[in-house]
DNA sequence: AAGTGGTCTAGACCACTCT
DNA sequence: GAGTGGTCTAGACCACTTA
């Protein structure tokens, strides 16, 4: 039996071990993982753990599961961001790009309206504000206005952000982003960010807000504003349906309510 | 000791009965539940059990918890969506709007094939053909176009689509939704949707795309278009950032792998 | 009937937070 | 130190699938 808590948790060890073996291609999509008494003997580990480890990939669209017939790697489709909190830039590396990073600005300066009122401080309170414009194939594809609340940001205009991405940085710094909100809108692009994006003044660009924070109860750390290109970009998400479990009002043998 | 697997899972049953108390304003947001080891008393359920229920709420946004400190209700911010899969009238009416539904179309006809390619079926294979305009208050809010594969489609077309989403319908049927991927897009609207939307050609809107599966494996049921005035509407998401538990290569005690 | 995932129990130790 | 959530074990029965 062995010692507790040491290092990363069981299950964790054991998702990575999965997802290497999907990476590393010994597992395709659809192929059947052992089952979890299997998995159990192999690894020492009690079923409750290797449940634990299956379901958190089955939620993140890894996996799928059959009742009765096994666990199976999913087809590439799903493995799809099923809506996670990614850098702009991050998102790009992530799915192999290599974006170019210009940084227009990086100051110090006082929170505009829009952003004070984001991040939950008083309008004129220093931010940390950079301005970059990312290309790709040496067009560009999205600027990107971050204003990050000062302990973090001070931090983060001190590096090299052509090189890191700023979540990379921020996480780097100790604090572990968690969630985010993000709203998704189409707009016409004015003169000067027409400009920039290489476009018609008037063309269609996506705008994404995103708005991060460390946890559920304290004021965000980030809000970030991007433009993309309405020509050489669409944003891709995968979705659940929340299983309802509505409004079946039979009780059942119930709970000793 | 309770009899198993009568009625629904118990765990489930928590779940709905803390919803209900936050409904109902019994819990408001930041309160604290009971403790895991006082809810598994309060109803005579095992630990696993209680932390299995606040476990999917937590990562439905319902609730968040504090290692140390607690588990809490959820600001409305986090009860927001996290990207669930919802049909385009069922989230307005979720949200308590009163949409007007405008049936344009409703027809079986042969995909075109943009459906056919994303349905992965036979371009020019018969399918249910509807579109629908909404509006609200008065004003239209969006132009959906979908495409159902034919078993479902036949049924849907012969019901009253001012009435019930589409969605509703097709789980009705015996067709339980479970997944979809979704991408989305900034356009300009050619002459025709900006007529009916009652906006100036080349205005901006927002285009959604839609594909909907029954489940990780079989081919999906519905294609669906909706484009959205730009003026009116904004899409909202939360989102969770996957703790990577990444590259650190320290074995700690490791699995006997 | 055998194998797989789905639900559940009872009990344990660890790590964090507060006082 | 007491209380809370986080991880883990060993073992049980149920429901679904396949043969």
């Amino acid at each position: 039996m062995p010692v507790h808590g040491a290092d990363s948790p069981l299950y964790v060890q054991l998702k990575r071990l999965i997802k290497l073996r999907i990476a590393s291609g010994q597992l395709k999509a659809h192929d059947p993982l052992p089952g979890e008494r299997q998995l159990m003997q192999a690894y020492g580990l009690s079923r409750t753990t290797v449940r634990q480890a299956l379901g958190e990939l089955v939620s993140e669209g890894v996996l799928y599961r059959r009742h009765g017939k096994g666990t199976f790697v999913a087809p590439r489709r799903l493995e799809q961001n099923l809506a996670t909190l990614t850098g702009f830039v991050e998102e790009l590396r992530e799915r192999g790009m290599r974006p170019l990073v210009q940084v227009l600005s990086a100051t110090v300066c006082p929170a505009p309206v829009e952003a004070a009122s984001q991040l939950q401080i008083p309008p004129g309170e220093e931010v940390a504000f950079i301005e970059r414009l990312i290309s790709i194939d040496g067009e560009p594809l999205f600027l990107d206005r971050t204003y990050l609340v000062a302990p973090v940001g001070l931090a983060v205009l001190s590096t090299d952000l052509t090189k890191e991405s700023i979540y990379a940085v921020i996480e780097r710094l100790g604090y572990p982003i968690r969630e985010g909100t993000q709203t998704l809108a189409a707009v016409r692009l004015a003169g000067a960010e027409a400009r920039l994006l290489r476009v018609r003044r008037g063309s269609p660009a996506l705008f994404i807000r995103r708005v991060t924070y460390v946890n559920a109860v304290s004021p965000p750390i980030e809000y970030a504003e991007a433009l993309y290109r309405a020509d050489r970009y669409q944003y891709q998400t995968r979705l659940l349906r929340h299983q309802n479990a509505s409004y079946s009002s039979v009780p059942g043998r119930g709970m000793n309510s």
